[in-house]
DNA sequence: TTACAATATCTGTTTTTCCAGATATAGTTT
DNA sequence: AAACTATATCTGGAAAAACAGATATTGTAA
């Protein structure tokens, strides 16, 4: 574990979208157009965040056809587990990251049982 | 809680330098030149840093004559104090935040001696 | 094979962050 | 008060990150 990989880790929580989607995805599996719909922000502006997760090795892709649904890698070492189980138990404090939330949920309901 | 306030705080975490001093300043108050020479970097530099911290309220001041001592403040909220504790836990993983970290001691130790 | 839908990437621009070096401030000592 | 010391801030510039809107890519469906 190197320092430059420690502040990378901080750095993806250091932007309120990469927040966001980092928060919701912790629900489970979403899609770009459940996480543009959840968060209500333009489809490249996801897809750019997403991106740089992608890179900073926070989540992982699965393809489906025209779908792209991603969701949280495992955690790799102790500092990216010590923080996103800080997600988990503090983002609720947050209204907004409440709510993004919620609806998250939703969208996994449905899809759960659409399927 | 708003989410400002959240980004922020891992803000300040994602710089190699912040982060190397507020591991430091777990160990205890340090003063600028305490802090210079633990990490070797330019004052100006650590100033900076510094005064970035003490905007976005981590760190504390405490004026005594010529020396500034900065320490770590009290968590304002679950958020930062979950962060801080996951500094003291998974910091020591990695390689120079651990070398830092026994200098750090070191100084405090020397200061306490020499009252 | 044409049209469409979901997602990714490119473009040009603006904003933010970081830096080294210079200068300023404000206590201390002489 | 002059010289010195510790720290803070300013300057100008470079690099990184962010954005909206446009375009490209790649499956799917007609």
């Amino acid at each position: 574990m190197n320092i430059s990989e420690t502040t990378l880790t901080f750095k993806a929580f250091s932007d309120e979208t990469r927040m966001r989607i980092l928060n919701i995805l912790t629900v489970g599996e979403l899609c770009v157009c459940d996480i543009m719909s959840i968060l209500n922000l333009p489809q490249s502006k996801i897809s750019r965040h997403l991106a740089y997760l992608r890179k900073c090795g926070f989540v992982k892709v699965r393809k489906n056809g025209l779908w792209v649904h991603y969701s949280l890698k495992k955690p790799r070492n102790k500092i990216q587990e010590s923080i996103l189980s800080c997600v988990k138990n503090c983002f609720n404090t947050v209204p907004i990251l409440k709510r993004d939330l919620n609806k998250a949920k939703e969208a996994v309901k449905s899809k759960a049982c659409s399927v």
